[in-house]
Order: C-alpha cells, then structure tokens, then sequence
DNA sequence: CTAGTTTAGTTCTAGTTAGAAATAAATGCT
DNA sequence: AGCATTTATTTCTAACTAGAACTAAACTAG
C-alpha cells in the first residue's frame, strides 16, 4: 500500500484521458462518417448477429445507461434501423432488435470500422496488445475497487 | 507492420473504454458531491494557481472545445467563481481568471480530490505507475499517427 | 390474495458534446 | 490605406449524458 505523491498519479491520469480521447476522435470520424453517431453505432453493433435482447442488456453491453438509451434507440427507430416490441412473458421489457435494414447497415459497416480500427493497431505484436489489455485491467479493477470503497463510505454517512 | 484479425484488438479497445469509464465514474462521483461538473471542476483546476488565461489556452489544456466552453464558463460567472474580461492589446481575446470566491473553493477542492485520487493507485508502485503511463503514451501516440493518416487521405478526396 | 418491494423502461432537467456557421478584431499583402 | 486572410470567440443545432422522479408490471411475504 503506498500512498503517491501527486506527482506521480497525474501524469498518468492525464495520459490515460489523452489515450482515450485520441481513441475516441479516430473511431468517431468514422463513424459518423458512415451516417451514424457513436452511441448509435455502439447499439447497431451490440445487435448485429444476435436475435435482439432487452433495454437492460444493452445497457449493460454499450455502457449507455438506460435513460440515454431511449433516447438512442428512439432515433434509431425512426431511421428505420431498430424495432421495439414487447416480449411474450414480461410485459415491462422490450425487446430490441435490428430490422432487415439494420442488418444490412450492420453487416456493411461492421467490418469496414473493424479494418478502419485495425490500422491504429499495426506497430503492436499481438503479444504488446495483450501485455497493454492486461495493464488497461488492473488500472480498471483499481479504479472500479476504489469506487466501491468510497461509495460504501458514503453509504454509511447517509 | 502487423495485420492483427479483430479478436487481436477488439478486447484492448473494450478495456480501454471500461477503464476510462470506471476512471470517470471514481473521479467524477467526488467532483459532483463538491458542488461542480466534471468540466466545471477541470477548469477551476486549470486556472487554479494562474493570472488566468485566455479561452483557447484553457481549451487546449482541458481538451473542451471552445463552442463548449463558451456554455461551461458561463456557468462557472453565474455561480461566482471565475471572471471574463478583455485583456488591453487584443479584443478579440477574453481572459478567463479565478475570482477570490473561485481561487478560496480551488484552494479548498483540489486537494481534496488529490487524496480521493490517490486512493486508486495505492496498489501500484511508483515504477509500474510510469510503466503503464508509457504505455497509454504509446498507445495514444498511435491512435494519433493513424487519425492524421486517415485525415490526410480524405483530404485528397475532397 | 394483497400490500410492499423490486425491476424495467420512460420522462424530465440541467449540463455537456462536436461541429458548423456567424461575428468581430487583428494581421498581412499590395 | 484598403482588402483578404487569419485568429478568437460566440451562437446554433442535433445529439448525448447522468441522475432523479415517475409509471407500470411482476414478484414476495405474510
């Protein structure tokens, strides 16, 4: 257990939001230039190959929390991409899906961003990129445990 | 110059999109319960400890782009803590500055969440914290390299 | 079997986002 | 000096964001 000066963590939290962010703007512009925005593409590619699943679910997988994803899911609607219909059984779930269009966009745009993403990648070995994952999991675990310690505090005060 | 199929780099990517996000939510949980937004408290930060700087400067080191600051400082003026004035020599710039009210809540906030941070890296030594901050910088560096090749390409097309 | 709780999703609010168009001041060229 | 370009910022639009409050349906315990 050792306790950093600041010195020595904000260097890297810093790095950490840059990485991201770069991430972020090569995917983007990709995206979007495909007619879709990020969030939208995230949903298109969570539903591709699959037989749709529930709000919950794709909030889980996309990280969108589900407020934001009604919204999402909305638009896509009306672009004709997604539908939403209630499953037999549980009549406070919807289940979404993608549409016949949805599937063709899918499986036209899918493998285009795979090859666009591909080419960030190219002065890795496979073995860095698995040596990178494995440093990107322990900084998360850390960050996910220290959340939890700080909102079990929290808790307590209330 | 590898070609790596997408089982290869797909999971780097999710990794990097849950740390970010287990970052945030750790850093932003603590900014919130200060009374600010996450850009509200970066740009407190920014300008904490500075005669104030003119509204590119401060949207170059907080990554927010200007048509955003533009909204994020004028929030910060509603709630009293930073001013805009035009310095003497260029009017067409404005100087962004902490008041005394914004300098007294940097002063009391930013250590603060110096020591919610600290408490996520406890479990790295100082040696791993600069391995991975290397790393990230690599990885950044080439999510970089490959936008401005992909920017460039479109250029031509144009 | 029914009141209370949990779960699923939508709606609402305030704020942030990028990018493009608009405005305005400063600089550079001739 | 005067026109064109560049630089700095604001405004505008469409979309996303989290979180809280709300509605409705499904459990669950007495």
């Amino acid at each position: 257990m050792t306790n950093h000066s600041k010195e020595t963590f904000l260097p890297l939290m810093r790095e950490l939001a840059q990485t991201f962010q770069a991430f972020e703007q090569f995917s983007d512009a990709h995206v979007r230039e495909m007619g879709l925005t990020p969030p939208q593409f995230d949903v298109v590619a969570t539903l591709g190959n699959t037989e749709g699943m529930t709000a919950r679910e794709l909030s889980e997988k996309t990280l969108i929390t589900k407020g934001t994803l009604t919204g999402v899911i909305d638009r896509l609607i009306d672009k004709g991409l997604v539908s939403r219909t209630t499953p037999p059984g549980d009549r406070r779930c919807v289940t979404i899906r993608l549409t016949a269009e949805g599937d063709a966009l899918f499986q036209r745009v899918f493998p285009a961003h795979m090859t666009h993403m591909q080419a960030a990648f190219a002065c890795f070995t496979a073995t860095e990129l698995g040596e990178i994952r494995n440093e990107l999991r322990r900084l998360g675990d850390a960050f996910r445990s220290a959340n939890l310690d700080y909102m079990e505090n929290s808790e307590r005060a209330d």
